[in-house]
DNA sequence: TCTCCGTCATGACATTTGTCACAAAAAATA
DNA sequence: TATTTTTTGTGACAAATGTCATGACGGAGA
């Protein structure tokens, strides 16, 4: 499989091609230092994997992998980092990259290009272990340990969409007071003190 | 390496077999076609990889593969799956799972298995493209449009910690009434309600 | 049967919240 | 210097919120 190789530090270049031609699978048809020229050498070598170092001066891995998707939106764009920046890792994942490696073990590149050429896309540990904490839509409250009733969990999802105990009675067809009452007894029981820590426990407490 | 198959449908299990044997560099030590029996194999054939089916009866894949973790956290499961359920993968990212695989490309498995075994994690690209849906924006509150002064955002961080004005009056040197002025203001500028509202949409337009 | 529990409700009350009008002090700007 | 703008503050007010006492109703279970 054909693959460019990007990183504004030539040596990190070298090593990697070096790394990289040891196996035969894999053959490095270029080799580039900035983001500008990721984009020439794609269109001119047409490699199956562009690896890039996300850091760089200039248009940067990001911008490049942004204008690259665009012409060619199959293709497939490693990310190559030193630490693994948050703001990076979401943005790589919103272009549609297919994979996001740490520098560091080198003998994890090649076996992650087979992966990516098959289809899969690959991330470093460090990587995927800070996903969870940029999750937190979808699933239900965890409220074991507590016991709280369908009708109160109810009232907490209503809670949390920033209803008022009108809207609330309303939409659940009962009267404000016995809203006011079930709201209570649930910050009575989660140990809060308002609606508002209640939402904030909402939405810090979901999966 | 050492690899166990779990999966419900036996003819599944027998094909990944063969698959995988096709493989030098890959052992099949163990088969299994339940959550339970999963748990016993990797107790006494100690895998490299636990290859898992996610969708199963009784425990399922997620409660077998939490036990494991629980007991060996450095195990490295790998799920696969049918459909690419949403809630499936948010639960096998929280719990650690080393990747998230479609059944159906089988010939990118191994190759998978080889990005894990050096350190990675690998996630098919139906179940990739589904991640930016679960994230939403950057570290930072998203105010573009919005003309919010430093102070009204430490304010707005205040109330999504579930402080009331009188606190976070304490916790900014400022007066009750000067904070409760404020955050008029901020309702305001966001069209939102009252602090429940806020707190809901800081944690809505956050990451 | 009786009791307990969850659901639903009302009224009263104190507190919190959000809004508004107004203004002093400090900082930035002309 | 004169002027705006920003930041901070007060007091008053209506509405929303949270708590409490109290009770009705129905179902599940001892």
């Amino acid at each position: 499989m054909k693959i460019i190789i990007i990183d504004d530090d030539s040596f990190i270049c070298a090593s990697l091609t070096t790394i990289l031609r040891a196996d035969p699978a894999i053959e490095v048809v270029a080799v580039g230092t900035s983001g500008e020229e990721a984009i020439d050498l794609y269109e001119s070598a047409q490699p199956d994997i562009l690896l890039m170092d996300i850091q760089m001066d200039g248009l940067g891995g990001l911008g490049a992998g942004e204008q690259i998707l665009r012409r060619h939106p199959k293709a497939r764009i490693l990310f190559l980092t030193t630490f693994s920046d948050n703001e990076y890792i979401v943005k790589a994942l919103h272009m549609g990259a297919k994979g996001y490696l740490i520098k560091q073990n080198a003998e994890a590149i090649a076996p992650a290009l087979k992966a990516v050429m098959s289809g899969q896309s690959v991330f470093g540990d460090e990587i995927v272990a800070k996903l969870p904490s940029f999750l937190s839509r979808q699933g239900k409250l965890n409220l074991s340990g507590y016991n709280i009733s369908d009708r109160e969990t109810a009232i907490i999802e209503h809670v949390a969409k920033g209803l008022n105990n009108k809207e609330i009675a309303d939409s659940l067809y009962l009267s404000e007071g016995t809203v006011r009452n079930y709201l209570s007894l649930i910050l009575e029981k989660l140990e809060l003190r308002d609606r508002t820590q209640l939402a904030v426990f909402y939405y810090q407490n979901r999966l």
